[in-house]
DNA sequence: AATTTGAGCGTACAACTGTGCGCCAATTTA
DNA sequence: TAAATTGGCGCACAGTTGTACGCTCAAATT
């Protein structure tokens, strides 16, 4: 076609990428992985639908490399958060802010990763639960390093943890800001009872 | 049609009842309401696609009549629960068990409420939503009279606790009977922090 | 300069979808 | 007994889907 100074593999990527941010635009919307039409990924990525197939095999594999991507600004959002608290501020509160932000801005991401997490097929369920778990392990060595809890304890308390921060999170995509804020504000104070409980099986015995 | 002896009314909800049946059971699978195709649930239910429509406007009526019946038995569950809780046993031990035997046994709701739950549909989503409200609501009263808690309080953990177990059960669903069993001693301990905390912050002051 | 490669396209097809229309025949009502 | 109601059916239609096939033509390779 009429692209002329411009060299096979960025012109391929550059297709690519168009599809896989057009698959992202629709998922804003009404849609899951699972009811997601190839035909109409390619209209919006400015494709024929039959040249979908020069970069995925399946539509599966689309999805499989959207949860990818999302599972990358997850950790993206873990290393920021990071950074934040040991700049200094509370643990809680400052993970449960920046989540929460981050779920605005990238509101795609984590609502695919959301929908998906319960979804239809095992496949994307799977991949989803990994990144989620990989998201625990991170959690849990990181409060196992910094107070005195057990592996054991560390690993439940992460578990329940980001649980209750996804549950959330379901919610805080579509709302408003002002729901937002007080959903936050409920999280961290659950997220409280949590610390404290584990901490309490676990530090001073009984 | 060949059904003599049998009064109208008789007929149609029997039908009905059948339609209703079809769609559970293709939810076994891998559907979630927002991709039942009506001409495939008139096939399971053994009539002719244009028939449904004698019953239910929508294939989405006939959505929220399913999610209507699933939160039924999700309030079969508490009640059933809270018997048993009443006739001695351990609070939480004891709803937790009962999740998990509801969940085997009426799989086909819980998965239903789970799905659509954080799925694409805002009309499921609020449908779903409303009845977990409920549910929380109750356990929120119950352990309010039960416990020395403060509404607020009570109301926190009763959140946090059912966003706990729904995210457990959705995994639960799927587990074999031993995985399922670690699921549910991991929940219990988990539990036991929200209760443990929820008490730290209401009852003898910091 | 000649050849090979490969991204993208258009056409085509069979499978499926929701739903409008009119008919039938059994039950209910008059 | 005659008339009205109504659950169920078949047919038909337009729309959408995934994908096989063969073509083009610019870029890369020889």
């Amino acid at each position: 076609m009429g692209f002329s100074n411009m060299r096979r593999q960025e012109q391929k990527q550059k297709t690519r990428r168009a599809i896989i941010d057009a698959a992202f635009s629709l998922l804003d919307e009404q849609r899951s992985l699972s009811n997601l039409s190839l035909r109409e990924v390619a209209r919006v990525a400015g494709i024929a639908p039959t040249s979908f197939y020069r970069h995925f095999k399946d539509i599966d594999e689309l999805g499989l490399t959207l949860v990818d991507e999302a599972g990358l600004a997850l950790r993206q959002l873990m290393r920021q958060a990071r950074s934040r608290i040991d700049a200094g501020g509370s643990v809680i509160k400052t993970s449960v802010n920046t989540f929460m932000e981050f779920a605005v801005e990238n509101s795609n991401e984590i609502r695919l990763l959301l929908r998906e997490y319960s979804g239809i097929s095992p496949a994307f369920r799977a991949a989803v639960s990994r990144e989620i778990q990989h998201f625990t392990q991170e959690l849990s060595d990181y409060t196992a390093s910094h107070t005195g809890l057990s592996r054991q304890l560390a690993n439940l308390q992460a578990e329940a943890m980001v649980r209750l921060v996804f549950s959330a999170g379901a919610e805080a995509i579509d709302a408003t800001q002002v729901q937002r804020e007080l959903l936050g504000q409920r999280l961290i104070q659950q997220l409280k009872f949590i610390a404290k409980g584990a901490v309490h099986y676990g530090g001073s015995n009984r």
